[in-house]
DNA sequence: TTATAAAAGCAAATTATTTGCGTTAATAGT
DNA sequence: ACTATTAACGCAAATAATTTGCTTTTATAA
């Protein structure tokens, strides 16, 4: 039931994940997500259903771990310059990469399954982009919030919003970002 | 497959929603989630499991119209004097039951389904506890931050680090409540 | 090489979901 | 008050998804 972290590259049970997440973007990308089920899936990647029930689970498994993935950063916060101009480059684009629609149905799909973890991994990628952040600006000699603090103020409410409702414009990003920087404490 | 919004009083269909309501929490309390499924619901509530698909769709939108409910604040806030007594009163509660086990189960439920409707609700259940908040301030001639401000600073935090990981403590409420009653701009 | 164990395939059994059609019950018009 | 209309429900058959026991494959270590 539980999938297994460290797969050898060349494996069987690699290439059985990589075909699986592979036809669960494609499915996802053509088609309405209530439409997709576990046996088209198992279809569209050359496995058997059974394969997929009895590694993830049920389909909000699957589509958690696969959305874990894609949600994964692939490169380091662009430098611009200073600890503020980074962070409202990296929030802005964080935040329009979140509120598109492949943005908000990866986080639900994330939080919809009932493993915890994976949402705990996404965070933890939100809190490494930061420190990046935080640490470039303190090897310049700036001072810059605390990493928690930058989740609590900029992170949470854009997400938050994105959830429950807006999506959050550039100027409220930017907004937020002002006042984490302006804050003296 | 929509659900009516206003049902009459002592209608029909007013009957079914409240025995399937209450089927539903019945289950939950005793027992896990991954084991209700909608015959099981439908043989409690003593109707069939077709009204339900065709009433709700399916499993997670019944789930999120009954967390809907369920999450609906049954009173206003307390008074507490001030304010910020009042904020931090109401913070305090409002984490710890949104933490807690059902708390988190509903919250889930709620995002969880594809209409975003439900989520909406519940923010602004949200955003009108604390405009009550606000106005009993104003009438005692307090100053006291925006209703959004509040939202973005007090209670995105609390409930970011619910979905993603934490509890937060109740020292880190009372660190949110504190930083935006002492913000001025 | 060969032994071992984990993961996959296959197919039957079970369970959930969809759907067509007849019935009931609330609502509006006479 | 009575009847026409319509939305929602029950029932049951058809379809689709999920679970499970058993066999086979394949990667790994002896």
């Amino acid at each position: 039931m539980t999938v297994k972290e460290n797969l050898r590259p060349g494996g069987r049970s690699a290439r059985v994940q990589a075909s699986v997440h592979k036809a669960v973007r494609e499915l996802m990308a053509e088609m309405s997500r209530a439409d997709v089920t576990i046996p088209l899936i198992a279809g569209k990647a050359g496995v058997t259903p059974s394969t997929i029930y009895r590694r993830w689970g049920d389909l909000q498994q699957l589509l958690a771990d696969v959305a874990v993935d894609r949600l994964r950063p692939d490169m380091q916060p662009v430098d611009a310059g200073s600890g503020k101009a980074d962070l409202q480059a990296w929030a802005e684009q964080y935040a329009e990469e979140m509120s598109s629609g492949p943005g908000r149905e990866m986080i639900r799909d994330v939080l919809a399954a009932q493993a915890g973890a994976n949402a705990c991994k996404c965070a933890e990628f939100t809190r490494q982009q930061i420190g990046v952040i935080a640490e470039r600006a303190k090897a310049r000699g700036e001072v810059f919030p605390d990493v928690e603090r930058v989740m609590d103020q900029v992170v949470a409410p854009i997400i938050y919003r994105i959830l429950f409702g807006d999506v959050p414009a550039t100027r409220r990003v930017r907004d937020l970002v002002a006042r984490v920087m302006s804050a003296t404490d």
